[in-house]
DNA sequence: AATCCGGGGAT
DNA sequence: ATCCCAGGATT
């Protein structure tokens, strides 16, 4: 038996003792796959179930989720994060109806030329919804590859490259669908970054780095991009139960949300709070005042009910100053 | 090739 | 505090 055979099958038959089986995406359904698969770029399992499972209630099918409203698909999104994800989804769906027959179609090309799906978006749906034979090469795939065949330190893009290659050439023709699964199971749950449980991994007979006691090398640390510090100056007005809220511009930081009004300068009295909300590539201080004298002049403004929030799509830093100044205002 | 885009879990 | 998560689009 050579190694991608050898590899096959002891991935596969510890699939088959330990893999994860009862996901709620785990059907034979390209639109939930794909909304899960959607959910899940740069973000935990955990986090995407209650998201999912309520997105999937409000619009369970394609023809549904393209006749939404926008503001209503991205509500749904509200403390998700990247919300470009949402608004690709419905633009997405949009022209699945109007150019595929309203479903996704089976063609790699054509699943990669739709907003917001990439190389490996468009292998988990060919592979984990119809169980055709496409690689993918999610951060678990890279970690095991990276770890078995010891691709470390070299450039980026040709680390990328090799990983792929390495991804596709080893996929199983047989059980494309379990065999995905299977990688991102052993990598969320024995080939984790840190302390890796090698002993139990079904690889280790295969796995150069842990040969050679080197699995804490791989895979090579990204780098990260250094993060700008940024100030904001918002009003929290409340009144009634209801909260003065201000539609955000369509680029930038939290693009089409709802947020607190902002103002420019700053006002060192009538400060109720300041609060420390960290993005990936920014980390925003943002100053919360009280002056119900400005309230007239800002314009584009809308009182909510804080009963209502739900409604509008919102960033999680919202709830956090709301449940941080509650109490003292 | 580097940056933008969120939020949070694990350590 | 650091790393990174079922990444993709844009610059």
């Amino acid at each position: 038996m050579n190694q991608i055979m050898k590899f096959q099958s002891q991935l596969l038959n510890w699939y088959d003792l330990h893999g994860r089986k009862n996901l709620p995406w785990q059907v034979d359904d390209s639109y939930l796959v794909w909304i899960s698969e959607i959910m899940l770029q740069q973000t935990q399992v955990l986090k995407v179930i209650d998201y999912f499972n309520a997105f999937i209630s409000e619009f369970p099918n394609m023809k549904l989720l393209a006749q939404a409203d926008i503001n209503d698909v991205l509500a749904l999104w509200s403390g998700l994060g990247y919300y470009n994800r949402a608004r690709n989804i419905h633009k997405t769906a949009q022209i699945c109806v109007q150019e595929h027959n309203a479903i996704l179609p089976l063609d790699l090309k054509k699943l990669m030329a739709l907003p917001g799906i990439g190389q490996t978006t468009a292998g988990a749906i060919l592979s984990l919804a119809s169980n055709l034979p496409f690689a993918i090469l999610d951060g678990n795939v890279k970690r095991v590859m990276s770890r078995v065949y010891r691709v470390g330190e070299i450039k980026l893009s040709e680390y990328t490259n090799k990983l792929w290659q390495l991804a596709e050439q080893n996929i199983s023709k047989q059980r494309p669908k379990n065999y995905n699964q299977a990688l991102m199971d052993l990598g969320s749950l024995v080939c984790v970054r840190s302390k890796p449980r090698c002993h139990e991994c079904p690889l280790n007979t295969l796995c150069q780095a842990y040969q050679v006691n080197e699995t804490e090398l791989y895979p090579p640390k990204k780098t990260k991009t250094k993060q700008i510090a940024v100030t904001l100056h918002a009003l929290l007005v409340i009144k009634d139960e209801k909260i003065l809220l201000r539609k955000r511009g369509e680029t930038g930081i939290w693009a089409g949300l709802w947020f607190l009004p902002e103002f420019i300068g700053k006002k060192s009295s009538n400060l109720l709070h300041s609060i420390k909300h960290v993005l990936s590539h920014r980390i925003l201080t943002i100053n919360v005042y009280k002056n119900k004298e400005l309230v007239d002049k800002i314009q584009d403004c809308h009182w909510v009910a804080l009963s209502d929030l739900k409604k509008f799509a919102h960033p999680s830093a919202l709830v956090k100053i709301i449940n941080a100044v509650d109490l003292k205002y």
